[in-house]
RNA sequence: GGGCCGGUCGUCCAGUCUGGUUAGGACGUCCGCCUGACGCGCGGAAGGCCGCCGGUUCGAAUCCGGCCCGGCCCA
């Protein structure tokens, strides 16, 4: 072959971020990711979470965005006809909380029509933040057509399930006692109730005067109660109490009279043993008074003020009535003792505030009916992880009453009914378009129940989850376009949060359940959460949220992907840390230069014959596809990531490369032209199955290297194949490293630079005689000798002996 | 109170299911190096009684029991 001066085809010699943006641009006008639906591959949705628009992403969630685009690239591999759209929920709650914040309104204040326009109005603007987001991230969902929650399409199609589900007779209004969230003014769900951290609280210890004489303590936190204590209890097995069954306590302050009752719902050990049974001061209370036949006496009003029932209280919000209650137990006498305790409080998952149970009339879907069946339904899907699925299958075992799906608020689904004015009957329009019912004219000409022509619209929407509990039937066509929810409805994935479990997850099995009888999915990929630097959960109330978009500008869309996909395995929590972006970063630059230096040598056919060097690296490339294929398998990214940079910088860089130099150059003719020619197939060869295998991971590097090497791009390829050399050759892995690995420390012994010619006899290992004619070149080697090593030569290494040359 | 997850070099994590030669990696630290891809690099090195106690075993980071600590979820 003689001189020849080799061009790399990749001149940068630094990847660089800005790169990325080209691409974005590229894959945009090439189409490369549309969903076509008259392929005959077979076809796999994604139900991509539709984040809250009112919400700004953290690093975490993009990170969870990323890895769901990586599950998206990976089935296109597969050779899967793709459906990834993305949504934006922009209905209910979340949204108007936030809307309230940032303006500081409220939204009986502003009027419907002028809140609902503000609330849009922020929506857009949120979103764009959003959308940036996502597609600096590279992901290869639909853009171009991305839906909102709270379009005209998606809410006529919550309403039509909800006429659906209401003809079959699933929904049905009843008055309960409710989670209430006084700031919200509105009913929550058992779902979207939290507790608080553990706060300190004062035990109140008060005296209740018994009607027979003498008096008892009972402690409570909740003396603002005292109104509605309808019964005192005590634990059957409290032997200090014993007597008092039957004998009646007066309550302070208001002076009635109230029944002391054995019932093992009341502690030995919390305060005195002694609790007041109120309506409301827990969901305990709500339970005794349903199983003791109590009659509630309702204290607090919906905006979180004691009603006339609370008598002097009247007007006082539930912690200005506390204090006075405690002051004036005080100037009577009646308090004990005042302890403090810490404990937890049961808040609103939007306001953080506590919430009240208090009576409401509102509508119900039927779940308590279903949950066998839900189950079953669970049993159909695929977990990944595995160990994902007990939560909600804990979840479902607690499941305990229906499910309120009415809400007292402006920004959501509207609840379609006209209310007949004359008989009051309930009239729900035809399915199919999106009804406002507070503004509508009726779309109904006569009561159905009396023939009348009056009628009223409904005021209240519908909780934000029977929206989003519908996002896989909406993306797959259902009552839109049958034929490609004929196609698609059996082979949906989900990827969501541990975090939304019993919320989003089980309200959708639940409702696609009800409406079609099948198994909301097939597959279901439950990741863990993104943690701070320190290991602590983001809260923006704790001022720890770390915001993406700073570090995709300085370390490139890639770098961040390959954080999300090498920093934890699939289900754990996973912290964000900036130096492994930085490291990250560090391997990308790496691969990108090995990618410049394969790029100057030809792409070559296969020759007849392979070396014996070229023949381990394509064995150790095999055992690379091995790992990254079950990894991807299981829908996680951690071990093809973190596989793929120990193999490409410690393996194929560090040793390969470094030994087929010589071979691939070679200037001074020592090799055959065959020999040449097989160290350029198998460089060729390992690169390009290293960018197809990191593509899922690493969109742009691995297309901005394919596109300027091999042309086209990497994302149209497959995932690749075993490539057939014999997998055995990987048994000399461990004898190359150590040979190379001990050369290197010889030169450093001696002070030698790594280029300079070893004098010498080397002695080794006979398993690295297949690979010597390219060891020796490499390092310079004078003499190699399998022979058993003299004593006087120096050991380096189990396998490596050196004796220095006499001469 | 119940359940789940975790405790491994200075830091962050693998390894634990399927027990077995000197417990891996990344970051950091120390020493050296213009080596025809890369100094955002290359080579070398130091650094860990694998939370604690007991058990099973020829052998335990790994299996079993108990305890301590941290986190999450549920009540």
């Amino acid at each position: 072959m003689g001189e020849r001066t080799f061009k790399p085809r990749i001149t940068e010699s630094r990847w660089n971020a800005e790169l990325e943006l080209k691409l974005i641009d590229v894959w945009r006008s090439e189409g490369l990711y549309k969903f076509d639906p008259n392929t005959d591959k077979p076809a796999i949705a994604i139900d991509t979470p539709p984040p809250y628009a009112s919400a700004r992403w953290h690093v975490g969630g993009a990170a969870h965005y990323a890895q769901i685009d990586m599950v998206a690239r990976y089935f296109r591999m597969k050779g899967y006809e793709v459906l990834f759209p993305f949504g934006v929920d922009r209905n209910g709650l979340p949204v108007e909380v936030q809307v309230e914040r940032t303006y500081g309104i409220r939204y009986w204040e502003v009027g419907r029509e002028e809140f609902e326009r503000i609330c849009r109005e922020y929506l857009d603007e949120v979103e764009k933040q959003l959308i940036w987001v996502v597609r600096r991230l590279g992901m290869s969902c639909d853009l171009e057509s991305y839906y909102r929650t709270d379009s005209p399409e998606y809410r006529s199609l919550t309403q039509e399930t909800f006429i659906e589900l209401w003809f079959r007779g699933l929904i049905y209004e009843a008055e309960y006692p409710v989670n209430w969230c006084p700031v919200c003014r509105t009913t929550i769900a058992d779902a979207e109730v939290e507790y608080s951290d553990e706060t300190d609280t004062d035990l109140v210890y008060m005296k209740f005067r018994l009607e027979d004489g003498g008096y008892i303590v009972v402690a409570s936190t909740r003396p603002e109660l005292l109104c509605s204590c309808a019964a005192i209890i005590f634990n059957p097995g409290d032997d200090r109490y014993k007597g008092l069954e039957g004998s009646k306590a007066i309550v302070p302050i208001y002076g009635y009279r109230v029944p002391i009752i054995a019932h093992p719902a009341a502690k030995t050990e919390f305060g005195s043993g002694l609790v007041m049974v109120c309506s409301y001061g827990d969901q305990v209370d709500v339970r005794l008074f349903r199983e003791l036949g109590l009659k509630p006496r309702i204290a607090i009003d919906p905006d979180g003020r004691m009603n006339s029932n609370a008598g002097v209280y009247e007007g006082f919000t539930v912690e200005e009535a506390r204090m006075k209650v405690i002051e004036d137990l005080k100037a009577e006498g009646v308090i004990e003792r005042i302890e403090r305790i810490k404990h937890r409080v049961p808040v609103c998952w939007r306001s953080k505030n506590p919430i009240e149970f208090i009576h409401m009339r509102e509508f119900y879907l039927k779940q308590v009916d279903f949950l066998d069946e839900v189950s079953k339904m669970v049993d159909c899907m695929k977990f990944y992880p595995d160990s994902a699925k007990q939560r909600l299958t804990d979840w479902i075992k607690g499941v305990k009453t229906d499910w309120p799906i009415s809400r007292r608020r402006f920004y959501g689904t509207e609840i379609p009914i006209w209310y007949c004015r004359r008989c009051g009957g309930a009239n729900l329009p035809r399915p199919g378009k999106y009804y406002k019912p507070w503004r509508d004219t009726p779309p109904i000409d006569r009561c159905v129940y009396c023939g009348s022509t009056e009628f009223v619209g409904e005021e209240r929407t519908l909780d934000t989850w029977m929206d989003s509990s519908i996002s896989p039937l909406y993306i797959a066509g259902y009552k839109r376009d049958p034929k490609l929810y004929e196609r698609l409805s059996d082979s949906i994935l989900r990827p969501q949060g541990y975090d939304i479990i019993r919320t989003w997850l089980y309200y959708t099995i639940l409702r696609v359940y009800e409406l079609t009888g099948k198994p909301a999915f097939r597959y279901v990929r439950i990741s863990g959460m993104g943690l701070d630097e320190r290991g602590e959960a983001m809260h923006k109330s704790k001022g720890n949220v770390v915001y993406p978009e700073p570090f995709l500008e300085k370390y490139g869309a890639d770098a961040f992907r390959f954080w999300a996909a090498s920093e934890a395995r699939l289900g754990s929590d996973y912290r964000f840390s900036e130096s492994k972006l930085e490291s990250a970063r560090l391997f990308l630059t790496k691969l990108w230069n090995i990618a410049r230096f394969i790029s100057q040598f030809p792409v070559v056919d296969k020759p007849s014959k392979l070396k014996p060097m070229d023949e381990w690296i394509l064995a150790e490339t095999n055992r690379l596809i091995e790992v990254c294929v079950k990894d991807y398998e299981e829908l996680d990214f951690f071990d093809a990531s973190n596989s793929i940079r120990h193999f490409v910088w410690s393996v194929l860089a560090d040793h390969y490369i470094e030994a087929v130099k010589p071979r691939a150059y070679n200037s001074d003719g020592t090799f055959s032209g065959e020999e040449q020619t097989s160290a350029w197939y198998t460089l060729h060869k390992v690169l390009a199955i290293v960018l197809k295998l990191l593509a899922p991971i690493c969109p742009f590097i691995t297309d901005a290297a394919w596109r300027s090497i091999y042309g086209g791009t990497v994302h149209r390829e497959r995932i690749p194949e075993a490539i057939p050399v014999d997998d055995r050759l990987r048994e000399y892995t461990e004898y190359i490293l150590e040979f190379n690995s001990g050369l290197w420390k010889i030169k450093k012994k001696m002070g030698i630079s790594l280029n300079t010619p070893l004098k010498g006899v080397v002695y080794a290992s006979d398993r690295i005689k297949p690979f010597l004619e390219d060891l020796r070149r490499m390092h310079r080697i004078e003499e190699v000798s399998f022979d058993k090593p003299p004593t006087e030569a120096e050991r380096i290494s189990d396998n490596l002996y050196y004796l220095a040359s006499s001469r």
